[in-house]
DNA sequence: CCTACCGATCGGTAGG
DNA sequence: CCTACCGATCGGTAGG
């Protein structure tokens, strides 16, 4: 709790963050008015505007937050496993879990950072890209020989794209939960990624 | 050309449609106004309003368009190739120079679908797992043991996951093309879906 | 923490 | 009476 402030002015900043994000998913931040975020969070206008500064920091906060979390999923991941096939299935498990536990946050990530002005975007965006490194390393190091051919980056990037695109179709109440959907990503990543042919270099004069 | 049209008046549609399309994907459907669209096509306002009726035909034109596309596209690929691993790889060649030739429409379609109304939703994604459904046919093809599991669908949407994410990090005058991409990408699913273990079936009593 | 408002801009339409 | 457009402005609502 912050100082000089009264007990629960955190909880309730966390409360219309939560609110605010799931509106966003729905609707789009250019699409999610204040008076729904107050209403949502049980609050008035004026009282909403005591928490937050203006409808952008509630994007700051939420897609800040979002990418600082991923960013502590790979710092441990990596750390607790030994081979690169289980840093990699260790990575994607945490990955889908986080996913599926702030799917909105991850949506408005993913669909509303264009609203972020270019500094915060950046900043965002830099994040996002360290802990895309962190799984480059693990591609690379399970396909070295692929990262001549710059490979390395755009194979870590159709991972993310299946992960990423998980909460599209998936139902959280479908048969197929996250936790059995992550080992099956897994096993056709690790498996394809052997497979993969590096394209011959284009010789530079 | 329309009837009792001056000639020319199908092809400001389209040019309008490409305009907002451009516009959608970069701000979203809510974040665009009509001026906007307007100032892009070259036009006033109310000349936009005489080719549409209002802003929303042209979400659903946007998205209606794009999905019928890749619906043709669909049928051509699987009458051309015989064999489950020619089509597969003629689908996701397609695929991707659909999407690289159409980038803004399937961004809109991908982020924007939300904002339409309930009828012209269903209308659009009847049509999307349509195509779903052309490559999980291929998928299944290939792994038909995988469908006692229920996984055709999952591992057919792994692969859009890979394919719609596309579009967030290639850049169009990168050194990798979207030429270069489609054989990583069918190199790493085809690999990866002769290895994806069947979980066990839970026993339904 | 509320009611009452503001400057501006929204999607859409008037007359000619 | 049609189409193809224009400058100006409508009623409502957004963020603040």
């Amino acid at each position: 709790m912050g100082r000089g402030r009264h007990a629960g002015y955190d909880d309730q900043r966390e409360l219309i963050l939560a609110q605010a994000a799931a509106l966003f998913a729905k609707t789009g931040y250019a699409g999610t008015s204040m008076n729904q975020v107050a209403e949502a969070s049980g609050l008035s206008k004026a009282t909403l505007y005591h928490y937050y500064r203006d409808k952008y920091a509630l994007l700051v906060s939420i897609t800040e937050g979002h990418v600082l979390r991923l960013q502590g999923i790979v710092g441990e991941a990596v750390a607790e496993e030994r081979t690169p096939q289980g840093q990699m299935r260790v990575l994607i498990r945490r990955l889908v879990e986080e996913y599926a536990d702030s799917q909105n946050e991850h949506r408005v990530l993913t669909e509303d950072v264009k609203f972020l002005d270019d500094a915060d975007r950046k900043r965002v965006l830099d994040i996002e890209r360290e802990v895309v490194a962190g799984f480059a390393r693990v591609v690379i190091a399970l396909r070295p020989d692929l990262e001549e051919a710059a490979l390395g980056k755009p194979l870590t990037m159709l991972l993310f794209g299946m992960i990423n695109w998980l909460f599209t179709w998936m139902k959280p109440d479908g048969a197929l939960g996250y936790d059995d959907i992550a080992p099956v990503v897994s096993d056709l990543f690790l498996a394809g990624l052997k497979a993969v042919k590096a394209p011959h270099l284009q010789a530079t004069p």
